[in-house]
DNA sequence: CCCGACAAAACACTCGATAATCCCGTTTCA
DNA sequence: TGAAACGGGATTATCGAGTGTTTTGTCGGG
């Protein structure tokens, strides 16, 4: 070994709290373990994390600017709430953002992208959706070689601020997935869909491919669309239930 | 007056520090009052800008998360360096996806969206580029005027998220405009290629609007980047002659 | 029964100080 | 001569207490 110690130790500086509560925190709300809306009280975030204050408020200002927490001035944060009309934004963009890093990065594309594409496809295929087949588990292994397999589709584009806008529609997208797989289930065959963008990828044509994805995202779209409808028609019964009790106990 | 005092209180809570010194502190890196590359200390700053040093690592946090400072664990915050191989990347990004959100907010445009682009052209025109004639004196009301144009063209895209990644990646091109302008002087004629942009684009003809404004972000892009190339290599003597000097005092 | 003023509690935000870590010039050893 | 250990000084990261704002709950009047 001829690295010096001093150049070994460069990058892993032991993690700083502030970015592990960072992590933490960014997992549960993409996760859905902290419901959308919900108060992210400083305190309680505290103790239940075990970190102080101030680099809990750190991490909260990150995830703010990241669109995945909202900041009110002095009222604390919260955790960006499901809208549907932000939703509907978002799958737009995803559409118009995809298709366009898909186009370029079959126009540049070379012979190790194509191979990489063609091993995601393969990886993802062989792993199924949910874990139970009568009703929806989420399956660890398929979210990791789905998320590898979109990714690997546009890694050609050679625009990495692209790739990274990209990146994280998909996981504010995801968020919202995460919401509906909770209450819904997806009937089509995504499998096939993947397939088909994968073969018109591979063949070069870059309208059909692009087309695809959209169609892809969108179907997605239109699935967790409906799956928060009946959440909010759900958290509104809820919510009167609620209020009966409250009233009935008096 | 028939608001309460309720109503009207709820949105405009007087500004936190931390938002406060987060917003000073964006608009001097953008504006290349803090040079690319520089410690950003907390405790200088903290006196600097008259807060404490928790508002300043929040803020610090959230231009982190912005790209416009770099954090490195356990050695504190930086901003952002101007490196010509981002800035490339930069570019290529703005290019595809500006040309994108033209071209569908051509598609989908309505007459509001064409008086909106017809007037923001013209508003731009009557300004001069530079307070100066010989050299280049920034014009912060052509600044405005091209901020506005250029945001009155996308605007009719119907993709909320897209437009925001649109308008940071122009803030973050415009900070090596910034950089390039304290050293030379574009010499193309920018007015024409505005003017030929919103012609294309009030003529509906997405593809050559597309390609025009693609053509005239790179144009700008290619003018910065030899300017900081001229800028690398100014720094190279200047770090030269530095070490000559401490040579020659021992 | 509803509505608004009022007081108390909860909470966000801020500050100053302390602990942990890094940086750099110096010394020590092979 | 060069590389590794070492310390003083600087800087980051963290903590705990204090201040001001918002929210909640209570009470009297419409």
């Amino acid at each position: 070994m001829s690295t010096t110690a001093a150049e070994t130790d460069r990058q892993p500086s032991p993690d700083t709290q502030a970015t592990a509560v960072y992590r933490r925190l960014r997992l549960d709300i993409l996760k859905g373990r902290l419901a959308p809306g919900i108060r992210l009280k400083v305190q309680d975030l505290s103790a239940a994390y075990g970190a102080g204050q101030a680099p809990l408020r750190e991490a909260l200002a990150q995830l703010a600017a990241e669109g995945l927490a909202r900041r009110i001035e002095q009222r604390g944060f919260r955790v960006a709430d499901a809208d549907p009309t932000e939703f509907a934004g978002l799958i737009r963009t995803r559409c118009l953002t995809e298709a366009l890093a898909l186009r370029e990065s079959i126009a540049r594309g070379d012979a190790a992208w194509e191979d990489a594409v063609a091993a995601a496809e393969r990886r993802l295929q062989r792993l199924p959706r949910s874990l139970e087949a009568g009703r929806f588990v989420a399956n660890p292994a398929w979210e990791t070689a789905h998320r590898a397999f979109h990714t690997a589709l546009l890694a050609a584009c050679d625009a990495p601020p692209l790739l990274a806008f990209c990146e994280r529609l998909r996981e504010e997208a995801d968020r919202y997935r995460m919401l509906a797989n909770a209450i819904a289930y997806p009937g089509r065959d995504v499998a096939a869909e993947h397939a088909a963008i994968a073969e018109a990828a591979l063949d070069r044509d870059a309208e059909r491919a692009g087309a695809l994805l959209a169609q892809h995202l969108g179907s997605t779209g239109e699935f967790v669309r409906l799956a928060l409808e009946r959440r909010a028609a759900h958290q509104g019964q809820q919510r009167k239930r609620r209020h009966a009790a409250v009233l009935a106990a008096e």
